[in-house]
RNA sequence: GGCGCCAUAGCCAAGCGGUAAGGCAGAGGUCUGCAAAACCUUUAUCCCCGAUUCGAUUUCGGGUGGCGCCUCCA
């Protein structure tokens, strides 16, 4: 597989550290409100590189973050009147609801910062002993003028970067560029025991601890947006690559953002929806559709039309899968010979797929040859097939669906206490159009439909589907 | 000022040296009592100008127009 490798600005074979395992992080959300659909695309395209590096047969060691303690937790607990603890408590539930919502899959490890504090303070303890980090007042500082790699991975000379209009010039700072490593505490914030006395974690430390606790000093996949490549990657980079003394991580990935009017969705321009927001109105699933039917590298530009496209195309999907359950209920025994050549589309389209996302996760491609597949099948299915043909095309569906993360939430088609009622109207219906009394049987489909079932013909008897 | 990204049909979006995947919407058709679904057909000289090449949407140079990072941000 290749991937765009942030690091050297070019795509390169992912070349595991050891053969058939990875060890990929992806800095998670600070819990201090819901998530809004910019959140959550790292949330979801990475979630599918991670399905997709373990389809491919690698044991995968994912480990996603929740920073529970920083600015805005104590901003938040203040406004609202409660501790820092239940601000993150009650976001990270919402967190999981959402992602829930999104079909993403629990990461192996999902730490906390305030969990982990007593790495930090080992790491930052060691930069200091090393050179590489001072203390001022409580604060302790990384020394980003000793750190000769310092820029490498957004690619910014320091002098350059001086030129801009920086801010927080702290008189503490030995230097404008450097960072904290520490911050020291003040009055009734929450805060924990250190040798620089009562403080908390900075912004950068926690990613660094965390991988070094599950993961260990070198990862091979790091990942997250595009706006975490400057200050929060570098700085992660520094620190970690000062401590240890050797690499940090081979591949970063970040995806693009999610834009409003080609503007980049941001709390700071109240331009964003939260992801709880757009689901109550239309679903999880085609928000999880919108950031897979664009490569993750890409801006993708939300809007009400591109959900609702989202939608439609996800209809097709759905009634794909749908058609080949109620083909089955009349599958012939046995393949005939000429369903040979349909047997030989099925793997042709997992070829595809695989090509597509071992090409940099080219989940757009990936999804093209799902909908190929639909045609295949749906093109196929016009005509009684075999059981085997059925199920096979069911599997590879299936297959390819779950790798994407996607139609994980086919509606269940239950009738439950209506069910007699239901059969009963259906075979008076087929007896009014046996007739051709055709008052009597719209009359009788309308009346499902205000049931809430809606009935299809076709060659192979009614289909009956529950309005979602 | 520094460092980058993007520009493909009505809309969304891949491709990135051999004259354009996929989806949505539209039009026509097949099937159907009707409807629905499905299937078939149909809708683009790929922002502009140069250069390289037998050949460029795809490479290079120059424009134009958008956007991002350099400050917490996915």
């Amino acid at each position: 597989m290749k991937v765009y490798n942030t690091l050297t600005r070019q795509k390169e074979e992912l070349i595991p550290i050891k053969a058939g395992e990875i060890k990929m992080y992806a800095c998670g959300p600070t819990v201090y409100n819901f998530i809004h659909i910019g959140n959550a695309r790292p949330i979801c395209v990475f979630d599918v590189l991670r399905r997709y590096l373990e389809y491919r047969g690698n044991k995968v060691s994912f480990v996603q973050n929740f920073t529970d303690i920083d600015d805005k937790l104590i901003k938040k607990a203040a406004e609202e009147g409660i501790t820092v603890a239940e601000v993150a408590e009650r976001y990270i539930k919402e967190y999981e609801t959402d992602a829930k919502g999104l079909g993403v899959l629990p990461a192996t490890f999902h730490p906390r910062a305030t969990e982990n504090i007593a790495e930090i303070i080992r790491i930052v303890s060691e930069l200091c002993e090393k050179g590489f980090a001072y203390a001022v007042n409580g604060d302790v500082y990384f020394r980003t003028k000793k750190d000769e790699g310092y820029g490498k991975l957004s690619h910014m000379p320091l002098e350059d970067l001086d030129a801009g209009n920086r801010i927080d010039v702290s008189e503490q700072k030995e230097d404008a560029m450097d960072f904290v490593l520490w911050k020291a505490a003040k009055p009734g914030e929450p805060s924990w025991h250190s040798p620089w006395g009562e403080g908390r974690p900075g912004w950068h430390i926690e990613c660094t601890a965390m991988i070094y606790k599950y993961l260990g000093e070198t990862i091979d996949i790091h990942c997250g947006g595009q706006d975490l490549i400057f200050p929060h990657h570098e700085n992660e980079i520094a620190q970690a690559e000062c401590c240890s003394g050797h690499e940090y991580v081979h591949y970063w990935m970040h995806n693009g953002y999610i834009n409003v009017d080609n503007r980049k969705m941001s709390k700071s321009l109240n331009n964003f929806f939260t992801t709880r927001a757009v689901a109550e109105k239309y679903g999880y699933e085609p928000i999880k559709f919108m950031m897979l039917q664009a490569h993750y590298r890409s801006p993708i530009n939300y809007s009400i039309e591109v959900i609702e496209q989202c939608t439609a195309a996800l209809d097709r999907l759905h009634t794909c899968r749908d058609n080949l359950d109620f083909a089955l209920k009349a599958a012939a025994e046995s393949a005939t010979e000429s369903e040979a050549v349909l047997m030989a589309q099925l793997p042709a389209r997992r070829e595809q797929f695989i090509a597509a996302m071992d090409d940099d996760l080219n989940t757009a491609d990936g999804i093209a040859a799902l909908f190929d597949l639909a045609r295949d099948i749906n093109t196929a299915v016009v005509q009684p097939r075999s059981a085997e043909y059925l199920n096979a095309a069911a599997a590879m569906f299936d297959e390819l669906c779950a790798v994407l993360g996607l139609l994980y939430n086919r509606c269940e088609k239950n009738l439950g206490s209506l069910e007699d009622e239901v059969e009963a109207l259906i075979a008076k219906r087929a007896e009014a159009r046996k007739n051709k009394d055709y008052k009597l049987s719209d009359e009788i489909r309308d009346k499902l439909k205000d049931m809430g079932v809606v009935l299809e013909d076709t060659p192979q008897g009614v289909k009956w589907q529950l309005i979602k």
